[in-house]
DNA sequence: GCCAACGTTGGC
DNA sequence: GCCAACGTTGGC
């Protein structure tokens, strides 16, 4: 099982959001950038995702489990973007901070940290379980 | 096909 | 509010 990060400002989306929108899960539309695009026809239902907020917070505050694989975005008018569906699983007992990411030398290969503009990047086994064991997940 | 200009994202 | 990174656009 792959694991992946997802980016939202927490104006437009925010994990409170995600939350109340249940177990049913929200399309996660809006990509269009093709690096990101690749990733998100990568997920496979059951794929795990970290919830990061960006601007405000700029933390990471819970996962979500892909429920529905990549299909077309119709909020795209050219066609060529899609998104998944993803549901709230849990929250992380203690928010992962980017300072705190980049504070970590383990983590320093983070998707997040070198390509910090990409909206839905891979994350790695270990990178998953040092960030999940400093959240106390 | 190159590259300058421009727009957007997102950290600081 | 600034600016770096980076994708996209359009002139040549």
């Amino acid at each position: 099982m792959a694991h992946w990060l997802l980016k939202s400002e927490p104006s437009s989306w925010s994990w409170r959001q995600q939350v109340e929108a249940g177990a049913k899960g929200t399309s996660w539309n809006g990509v269009r950038n093709h690096a990101a695009k690749r990733n998100l026809q990568a997920m496979q239902v059951g794929d795990q995702a970290f919830f990061y907020h960006s601007g405000e917070g700029k933390e990471i505050v819970g996962i979500v489990t892909i429920a529905k694989p990549y299909y077309p975005d119709p909020t795209d008018k050219t066609g060529v973007f899609g998104m998944v569906d993803v549901r709230a699983e849990k929250p992380l007992k203690t928010p992962v901070t980017l300072a705190a990411i980049k504070a970590e030398p383990r983590l320093k290969n983070m998707a997040l940290v070198k390509y910090s503009r990409l909206s839905v990047q891979p994350v790695s086994e270990a990178e998953w379980k040092l960030v999940g064991k400093m959240g106390g997940v």
